[in-house]
DNA sequence: ACAAACATGTAATAAGTTACATGATTGG
DNA sequence: CCAATCATGTAACTTATTACATGTTTGT
């Protein structure tokens, strides 16, 4: 995963393992961390790999290694962002949002069907815990098992809010009209 | 984790490697998943540690190993249940979901201030990402970074969900009431 | 002067997955 | 009889974290 989020952090700029870290905090931090045990070995094999150059700078005493992405680099790059996102993907684990982060160097038409598949996944899934979640109405097994039962319903929440999310980023409606009312909001 | 997982697996039931492996799918099996490779060295260890007892069961040529939790194994068991959800844990991977799931093991108090704490923490963040958004507001940048944006929707809208869930189990309020209308629902 | 930020890296460890390897029992 | 499920485990590998180790430059 880190290695494809570095090929896509400097796909169009070149830049050290340390403004990567930097680029990674403000971009995608909210769902996604590493760090430089992982960021630096992870350059160095991308390196072996042809998918990245690195060129020493140096300016003065200290030494800076920016690193370039390759058209190797690049193809590769643009194959892992056009595959599905897998169900597993954003399941628990957010990693579906790191691909998305990237869609705005992909087709709209690619795009508008990996999101598709990714909500009709999502609604499958939807439907069968709402299934299951009949299985639990029973007053007395609520009090029994209400925190269990609660995390059944708390899925059923994400998954909800994940369907709304996907129908109106495919439509690339304005984000004014996204943020449900109520709870707290700014405005 | 996962050793405190199987803990509370069989914390009043005796099971073995498999059963512990059906229960998680059955129980957490939504945002949590274990195999056999990382449940008999777990298993192993929790032995090792004084954790478990095993006794070996055989029914004809087949051996079954049933594992018990020992009042030391319950005793670290209820301590890790007991510790505040960290605000790492659930942001992005659901890990604080394993931890509620249990929560019918602890005394109401407890569970009301960790998910009050839990709460607090979300809360807090949801309004760091509320003014973020105020950065990507202009036509232009909406255009040119849209997906980029959208995943700090995605993340302001999860937020405000899982608060909403917080203060629903909080106040242990009836699952009825706690579904949003539209989109799927099977009623 | 000193703290914060810039800058790179390694070693030990953690926590798991996947594939392999083996065999018994049950239900149709 | 044969597939599915029951049942346990190991070996190689992956992917990361944490702590350590080192030194520079900038801003106050």
């Amino acid at each position: 995963m880190l290695n494809y989020i570095i090929l896509g952090m400097i796909f169009d700029c070149t830049a050290s393992g340390y403004d990567i870290k930097k680029y990674i905090e403000k971009g995608i931090g909210i769902f996604y961390k590493a760090s430089y045990g992982s960021i630096y070995p992870t350059l160095k094999k991308l390196t072996e790999d042809g998918l990245v150059t690195v060129t020493k700078e140096e300016q003065g005493a200290r030494q800076k290694k920016l690193y370039t992405i390759t058209a190797e680099g690049q193809q590769i790059f643009l194959k892992w962002l056009s595959e599905p996102i897998s169900p597993e993907e954003g399941n628990g684990n957010n990693s579906h949002l790191a691909r998305v982060y990237f869609y705005d160097k992909l087709p709209y038409e690619t795009v508008k069907q990996q999101l598709l598949d990714y909500e009709l996944n999502n609604t499958t899934y939807l439907r069968k815990l709402l299934l299951l979640k009949d299985n639990f109405q029973s007053p007395d097994i609520q009090g029994k098992y209400y925190y269990k039962i609660s995390t059944l319903y708390y899925g059923i929440a994400i998954l909800q809010e994940t369907i709304r999310w996907c129908q109106f980023i495919r439509g690339r409606e304005p984000f004014e009209n996204f943020l449900n009312k109520g709870g707290l909001n700014n405005e």
